[in-house]
Order: C-alpha cells, then sequence, then structure tokens
DNA sequence: GGGTAACCGAGACGGTACGTCAAGTCTTATT
DNA sequence: AATAAGACTTGACGTACCGTCTCGGTTACCC
C-alpha cells in the first residue's frame, strides 16, 4: 500500500520554527525592508540555503508566520458584551492605539509591505482581521445581525467588515490617527447612527 | 529684499522632469521594488547626485510625481449624474475594472508599497481619491446629503469615502476581484440600502 | 584463520567504477574546476556519501582514474622505428596536435590543475609520460643508447625525458603552439645536433 | 588637441595597491584555491565591485601582481661567474632548495593553478623565468654560447631554457625534490658533459 | 570680465544583500 | 554495513544597488 517514496533525511522541524521565529522579531524590530534573509538566516543559526530550499521569498516567510498565528495572534478580538455598538466601539480604540504606538505603526506597515509582494500575506491579512474566526470583526456582525436597524438580516456583513478594516488600513497608511470622532463615526458607518 | 543671495546655476527644471517621468514609467513596468535610483538615473539620463541632491528616497520622488499629477490622473472621477447609487457603482466598477488589469493591480500596489514606507504617499493618495477635490468621493456624497435615508445632513463622508476606499485597497492587496454582489454590498455601506 | 569477519555488504564496483566513468567524463567535459563532486555523483546514481567514503577529494577520484589508464590512454606513445630522431620528432608532432586542439589543450591543463592539488596525480602524470613503461619516453631513450654521439651510454634519459616533457608542459600552461622549429629544437635538446 | 574624454573620478591607485598586495599575501599563506576575492578585497580595505571592476578573475590579479614584480621578484636570477656550468648548478641548488621549503613549493604550486586558467599568468611566468632579461636562464645561455662544446652559436637557447624550467617545473607536480644528481644530470642536458 | 559658487553628467568608491553553487557532514530508509 | 537520497551548515561566487565622494565642465551672479 502506501506508495512510500523516498529515503533520506527528513524536513526539520527545529529549523523551520527558528527561522520564522527570527523573522518575526526581526520584522518588529527593523521594519519589513531591512528584514534580510541573510539576517534571518543568522539570527536563526541557520545556512541560508535552508531558507531556500522551503520558501520563495521573504514574504513567504511572513505569511506563514502569520498563518501560524505567531504575528497578530489574539490581540485584536472583538469583544462581545452584547451591545454591537459599544463592542466595536471598544475593538476600534484598541485598535486604534496599538497603532499609534510606535511598534504597532512598524508592524501595521510591515505587513502591509509584505502584503504587497505576496498574496497570501495579503489574503491571511484580511481573513484573520476581517475574516470569519472566532474573534473577527464579521462573526461578530453575524451575531448582531437584527439587533440594530441598519443591520438587517441579510445585511453583508462581510463588506461591512471589509470597510471598516480598509479605513483602518487607510489610516495606518497615511499616519492618520483614529481618534474619538473618527471611531464613531466608523461604528456609525457600520451599524448605523448611534438611536437618539 | 530679496533676501537671497547665492551665486551659481539654478535647479534644472528639466532634469526634474525627466527623473519623474522616469521614475513613473519605471514604476508602472518594474513595481515598487526593482525600482532602482540608478536605474532612474540612467533612465533619465542623469547624474545619481542630482537624484540626491532633490529628493531624499525613491518613495519622495513617488509622492512628488502623485502630487503633480503624473500618476493617477483622472482615470478615478466620481461621475455626478444627480443618482448618488447608480454613480457609485459607476465609479466602483470602474476601479474594479482597473484592479483586474494586471498594470492596475501592480499600480495600485506599488503605490500602497511606497505609501509604506513615505507619509506623504499615504497622505497623498488618501487626499487623490477619498480626499476632497472636484472627482473624489468625499465630494461626491456631500453633494448627496440628503438625498438618501441613510445619508441625512451631517452624515461622516469623509469616514464613509474612507471606508470605501479602504476596502478596495484591501481587495488590491489580497487580489480579491471586486465583483457586482460586492460593489451593491459597498453601495449598501455607503448610502444604504436599495430603496425596495 | 580467514581472520576476516563483518557483515553487510562489500565495497559496490559498479558503483566505483561509474564514479570514475562519470568523473573522466566530466573532466573532459567541463574541466578541473567545474568538476563537482555532487555533479559526478547525480551523474554516477550514485550517493555524495559513496564518494566521500571512499575517496578524499576529487583529485584523488582523477588520480586513481589515471591509474586505470582511463585517461590518457595510448594516445601518447612514443613509436619506435628504430630512429630515436624521427620518432621523437612523430611523438612531438603528435602531442604537439593534441595540445592543439581544444579539447585536448582543456585536459592537459585539467591534469595540470589537479596535480597541483594532489601529489599522486603529479606522481602519475610524470608516469605515466616521463616514465618507465613501454612507450614512455624514457624507455624509448634508453633503447637508443649508444646510437648517437649525445646519447652515450650512462647517458641520464630520466632528466631528459623529464626535460622534454616539461617543456611541453611550459608550452600548454603558457598557450604557446609547439611549431616545427621548436619539435627539432627540442630534438636536438634531446639527442644532439643532426649529424651534417 | 587631445581627445580627452570623459569626466568622473579615476581609477584609485591605493586601492589598486592594496587589492594586489593582499592577494600577493594571502596567495603565499593559503595557497591558489582557498584564496577568495572575497578575502582579497576585505584583506584590501575594499569593495569587492572594485575588484570586479578592473580584474575579470583573481587569476588576472595574479598575473597583474607578476607583471609588477611583486612575485618572484629577484630571488631567481642565474649568476655569470663566466663558468656556466658552475652557474647553472648553482641556480638550479638555488631554486631546488626554494622548491624543497613549505612556501616555496606551495607558492610554485599556486602559480602553476594560476598559469592552469589564465594564459597570461603562463606567458608570464615563462617569460619572467626562461625568458630574456637579465638574469633569465636564456640570456645566461645566450652568454655562453660557444664556450662549451654542446653550446654551439647557433644552439637553441630559448628551447633548452624551456626544457630546464619546465622540468623544475615537473619536479614541483610531483614532489620529487631536486638532489645532486638531478642537478648534474640537467645541466648535462643544458650544455652537454663536464669535459672529462 | 575674472572669481566663485552651485549646478550638472558621469562614475569610482566601500558596503550590504541578493540568489546560486558546491563543499563536506549527517540522517533516514532500503537492500 | 554499505548504499541512494537528500537535508544540513558553511563559505564563496558574481551581480545589483545603496549612498557618498570626486572629477571636469557649465552657468549665473557679484565684485
Amino acid at each position: 500500500m502506501a506508495a512510500s517514496s523516498r529515503s533520506g533525511p527528513v524536513r526539520s522541524e527545529a529549523a523551520r520554527q527558528a527561522i520564522l521565529q527570527a523573522a518575526v522579531e526581526m520584522l518588529a524590530e527593523r521594519g519589513y525592508d531591512h528584514l534580510a534573509i541573510e539576517g534571518i538566516a543568522s539570527r536563526a543559526g541557520v545556512g541560508k540555503q535552508t531558507i531556500y530550499r522551503w520558501w520563495k521569498s521573504k514574504s513567504a516567510i511572513i505569511a506563514e508566520a502569520l498563518l501560524e498565528g505567531m504575528i497578530l495572534a489574539e490581540r485584536l478580538e472583538v469583544p462581545d458584551t452584547g451591545d454591537v455598538r459599544r463592542d466595536l466601539t471598544a475593538w476600534l480604540r484598541a485598535v486604534g492605539d496599538v497603532l499609534l504606538s510606535p511598534q504597532g505603526e512598524s508592524l501595521a506597515r510591515s505587513l502591509i509591505a509584505a502584503a504587497t509582494d505576496n498574496a497570501d500575506v495579503g489574503q491571511r491579512l484580511r481573513d484573520v482581521i476581517a475574516g470569519s474566526g472566532s474573534g473577527a470583526v464579521s462573526t461578530r456582525l453575524t451575531a448582531a445581525l437584527g439587533s440594530e436597524p441598519h443591520l438587517p438580516p441579510g445585511a453583508p456583513v462581510d463588506d461591512i467588515s471589509e470597510a471598516l478594516v480598509g479605513a483602518l488600513l487607510l489610516r495606518a497608511l497615511s499616519r492618520t490617527p483614529l481618534d474619538d470622532d473618527a471611531i464613531a463615526a466608523l461604528v456609525t458607518v457600520a451599524v448605523g447612527p448611534p438611536s437618539l
């Protein structure tokens, strides 16, 4: 049975982990450009060839790290207190604060830069934040369908999430801080104006 | 008066134009990374020092070209037929089509990458598209205030525009094409559900 | 008795032959540098370790191939018509022609390069050509002792051969072709000026 | 007049010297293979590109150093006491001693290796030693024409020199030391047997 | 109208990183 | 135990650009 196949040593999991780890650390420290394959290799204690054997580019490494949850793991979950409006506000506040910090801003732009030359990174970035996992905006909005006049059953929650996240992205790119007015406005865009 | 002083020749406008021109062309041809100062200099028939004398980085060149209207000049104007819903739909369709073409997609990502390491580019990108000039989304929405139930006077048109443009950016990054359903959904996000 | 012992398969003669064969072919095709152990292994259908187990370096492989007569096998035999002068002339002519051809020249330099980092190759090169086998210069000169005034019994035939071969070597290194004058001169060096 | 030509900075003589110097030192220390362009660059305090800009290969650097007299400068001059036989013997003795020392042997083989992949090195090696400058074998033999029965006017001194030097090369390649018998034999090859 | 200062093109320089090749060692499964 | 396969670290290759720095030549203003 088992078609079997080849002999020889098997891919080293230790090397793989060390590479992802080193990449994530250096991404945070120095930003996406200035992130060098040689640097990752040397920090991970690994030969360059081992990186090139398994990944096509540095953006592919970032994509995999993202997939493994080594970046943006959990900080960005949307809370669920039953009150969508308040939850969205709190989440936007949290995200806005992260974007205000130098590291947060830098990380955000690094991820965007990575997405720029790797479709997977863009895809995953969108999935992780706007997507459908627990804690994602889309999920939270789905739960709130029907509870607000502007959010009737059938409302396009995915697209609303996308618009919300897109707005944050644009803020990050233009270095415009997210103040309370902007947050209120975005909540309005998502779920309609506050009742009275 | 003329506090000035200084002798010597004045900045060569011809060189400046040649540099911007070369940068714009090569940006379109080869993408933001792979855009090299040396390449721009040689294509423009200019010494490297002439570039470094006047710009701090290649992203600054792109920023200036953007400001001069040498990129994204006019294609992206929002029409005004009196019917916001129809106008937005048409505009999103047009933008979506641009993003579908290889050059359009590449240019979009190149600009995002440029924005990634230059605040001005991000700022101008936001202004040009979402901003307040004639043909910008925000302007069109302002004109429509009051004409739709979801767009009462005082609605946060700037933030709505931002969300719309952000959604497009996110699509560009994740290489998700903009189909008719998505367009309809985005219009709903912006100006509310179609009346019956 | 049969001290022996040891289980497991024994050195594979097939592998050994395949390796030597592959090495000789690739030496001729691509030259000594550009001759890679990995290339030999893959052409021979053999694991790298099998090569490293039995040889210390690629020059050792060449040395062994040389010993096996897989290189320079026979082309370079000195004829024996009874007339040393004529025989030497013919042989030098033949060698000179080989050195003129691209493959011949390349092979010669490859062997010199191999000799450069392996004493055995140097030794064998000297033995094979200048040495004492049948067809070697030294042997031919020994047979001619006494037949020429400059070649009395007791003449240092080994050293004369060495000088002759060395001259060829120097020609190969300096890419100086061996013309008829040079051949005549070398014959004079070896066996004295033509009578008359 | 003077057609002139281009502007711009001029080749740095300091860099050129540093590179040749570093190359010569490392050649002596580590041998021709193991001589790395990167090593030369770093020892010379120079960018790699500066080397590649002016030389095609490491053997070309060695060729130039040889031409500049930075290698084999003077040690190998043939003395001239009036007695060819004695002079050649002394010179062969000196060369033989150099070849016996580890550095000398290694240097000799390094030069041969360099000649192996660069025609100029081979050419210059031949010229410097066998050639026609003062102190060269050929020159010495020319001076001795007529003074020995085996060295009549018109004897092919260039070819004799070549044979002598070639014999030394062959000794170097095969790691055969040059003993007194061999020296005597070579002198015999060159100028005939000792008179009684 | 001679000085002098800033411009311009060209491009050499010391560097960093790229992506590739091969070396020699080690590991696995197979024979 | 020897093999074919091939992953591993290391180190060098030759190339592309970086940003800085000369060069020689050319304006334009200022005495």
